[in-house]
DNA sequence: TTATTTAAACTAACCGGTTAGTTGACCTTT
DNA sequence: AAAGGTCAACTAACCGGTTAGTTTAAATAA
């Protein structure tokens, strides 16, 4: 029940500065990004930031925990119940892109977080990174054990699945550039799905089979 | 010429100050990187890094250009000189493979510049990634031409074969904390080579075909 | 002499974070 | 209903630590 009530128009403030925030870290950093310029982004007063979020770590942490959570039901929200563990797999890999296509935000932030050995690695790793890699990892070996999967070793085939697909979104500024076009217009994401699914497609299934 | 104090000679303080300044942009980024560690990593004072580079930005350029100059001087060593475009394009990617895991700075200091659009990208994109990403591509087109190669997107699976090399190294940190063990160690990445060669040709090849 | 190097003090700017005070909706009490 | 009070939401201005970059003076080597 909010007390006190400036004039007409209030979108949420705090979600608007977690909004802004989030623009911000994922193209600068913690360090890079400018509690000045987030707050101005979010047409607030820089004080608010912290008004509502203690410091810049505990609104950046809020970033994080905000989009995992996102990240963790949509994952869940998608999983296909069929007996067949190369369409599971498939489909595993076809939310994922889809959630990444939906959070452009989200690759560079894990990126950033990768990359650097932070203490958010703990808690990331252990309540979002490694439940759906684990999922991954065992839908494979479901499909290996159903002859619908070549013999590859699970882990390292988990790794170039996700690998794939996070680059495509994490480098997209760069690989425009290379291209020549815009990597996340509608258009451009549509192909890469198509092309992303054919190309795991034909990486894991026996030679001369098909999932169907 | 070593003009330099000290009797015994230095192993070249601009190089030290180039290396140290490498380790800490790549893990920390221009912003978040200190000039006061890079100078006591390169064991020279602070004054140093403004001797020989002008600023912190130059200083980040010189490191950025001193590694792309071994990336294209390395991936234009490895070219090799078959007729098949199939094991021009594995040579490609093994060559590249060794490459990152000779320079494990390298794929997080170009995947930073990849998430911001900062004013290096032109020059980058320009000079070193469009030329390799442009063979990559041709030598896939020559394979499809050749019957070598299933008939895919060229320019897709450039980003595919790319991407899930590279991702393997700017991730590896929080990769190894899923994995629960080291994978920049030297048999780790020894796995990593042939798990991703063996997923990229059977990605790649027509159904029931081999390259040899 | 001249180029390189160190140590140390210094500055200017930037930036995270604080504070004192304001506003306005809602709740009493008279 | 008028008057006064309360509290969350908000603002402008400021504070203090940090950090890029400079300067100075001295030392060392070629």
């Amino acid at each position: 029940m909010p007390r006190g009530r400036k004039k007409q128009e209030n979108p949420e403030t705090a979600d608007r500065i977690l909004e802004a925030a989030e623009n911000y870290f994922a193209a600068h950093g913690l360090a890079g990004a400018r509690t000045e310029e987030i707050a101005s982004a979010a047409r607030v007063n820089k004080a608010m930031l912290f008004y509502y979020f203690r410091n810049k770590q505990h609104l950046h942490r809020a970033v994080l925990e905000n989009l995992f959570r996102q990240f963790r039901s949509s994952v869940y929200a998608l999983r296909e119940k069929t007996d067949s563990p190369g369409r599971r797999l498939l489909a595993l890999a076809a939310g994922y892109f889809d959630f990444l296509a939906a959070h452009p935000n989200y690759p560079r932030l894990v990126q950033r977080e990768a990359m650097e050995a932070s203490g958010n690695f703990k808690w990331i790793v252990g309540d979002y990174l490694d439940p759906f890699h684990s999922e991954v990892v065992r839908t494979i070996r479901a499909g290996i054990a159903a002859r619908e999967i070549r013999n590859i070793d699970p882990e390292h085939t988990a790794f170039s699945i996700l690998g794939m697909t996070t680059s495509y979104f994490a480098a997209a500024p760069i690989l425009s550039r290379i291209a020549g076009r815009d990597l996340l217009a509608p258009k451009a994401i549509a192909a890469r799905r198509t092309a992303l699914l054919d190309f795991l497609e034909h990486g894991l299934i026996p030679e001369g089979e098909t999932i169907r």
